[in-house]
DNA sequence: TAAAATAATTGACTTTCGTCAATAAATACT
DNA sequence: AGTATTTATTGACGAAAGTCAATTATTTTA
């Protein structure tokens, strides 16, 4: 059984969809839930979809030479998608894996573009939608550019402080960019 | 006196505008000649506009420590805008240069947003932009989590051959987050 | 075209981070 | 609680990139 009534407060604040338009909205979105481990996306796979993680913990990450690379970590209300190969549909080469149980809002690829024949309300959405993706990366594309590892630590610390407590050292280091030797040096220096 | 008929047509490809939306949308648009060096933005004042490159070729970078940190450069129609500072309100760290002559086309977010008001094509248009502007943001973090400088500079001379044969060397150092004398070391090597 | 200014290369050296291996700490499992 | 597994720390060492300074190449400009 679905219970939407969180989510729909949650796009109410986005945009204020009418009862019809929600009803639309509704009728496209899944809920899932998830297994701890269960891959929500693999490489290789097209990513069909953006989502809202309704409650857990995602991560997003790629494999180069049998390591694991994170890019990203969900939590409860954000939009997750590979969002690249979603716009450009070509195949992923990121992998979304719930690191615990939890449940994701998914909605289909193929009725988003319905919705956005539907009304000026669901362009609105799907701007604003990319506008927040375009800040994250953005933001975290700066860190990279600017600032040193031991700086984005900090840097994390104080923006992302979630994070930090929730997710295993390792992943962290290799959200970072680094390995997790040289993170918990920093650790030690800080 | 402007000529926006390669805009329009460029416009026209991502969202059929009628004449008169297209009318609208002309109203709000300033074409403005940067001269050499002219700086479009500056550090700390807020981007309150996204544009399009006419002609010329332009840099988006911040400074740290005295020197500078190029994010992106921009070629004739590539969009540009500190978008994070203009989606925040909030003051920009980035300046945007002209390295040579040339033109741009400018929309400001007041205008914009009295656009997203009127029709969904324009809200379609917001989006898309928005959508472009993630792509690029998103391949270009990508390359920073996976890739080493060599890789970067390999990825570089396939994908952008055209920052290479027009940018100082010292820039596509900093654009790809290392020194001038380690890219001059990496292309020895190579 | 000559001089000046800017950009690129090279060498010597330092710093930072990665790698590998061992150990310690924390967590999960029965 | 006690064992097994996973995660984090530490040390020794090597590789890669940064820094500083000098030199060479290229471009600009007078």
């Amino acid at each position: 059984m679905k219970n939407l009534e969180h989510l729909k407060k949650h796009i109410n604040n986005i945009v204020s969809l009418n009862e019809e338009e929600w009803d639309v909205l509704k009728n496209g979105i899944q809920e899932i839930s998830c297994a701890k481990g269960d891959l929500i996306l693999s490489e290789g796979e097209e990513c069909d979809f953006v989502g809202i993680i309704k409650t857990g913990l995602f991560r997003f990450y790629t494999t180069k030479k049998g390591n694991e690379k994170v890019t990203e970590f969900w939590f409860p209300m954000d939009y997750f998608s590979d969002y690249r190969s979603f716009l450009t549909n070509t195949p992923s080469n990121f992998n979304i894996e719930a690191m615990r149980p939890g449940t994701i809002w998914k909605l289909k690829r193929t009725y988003m573009y319905k919705l956005y024949e539907e009304s000026v309300n669901f362009n609105k959405l799907g701007r604003i939608v990319s506008e927040q993706l375009f800040l994250k990366k953005a933001l975290r594309l700066d860190g990279f550019l600017k600032n040193s590892p031991k700086e984005r630590y900090l840097q994390l610390l104080i923006k992302d402080p979630n994070i930090l407590q929730t997710v295993p050292q390792y992943m962290i280091a290799s959200y970072l960019g680094i390995t997790p030797e040289t993170l918990s040096r920093i650790r030690k220096r800080v």
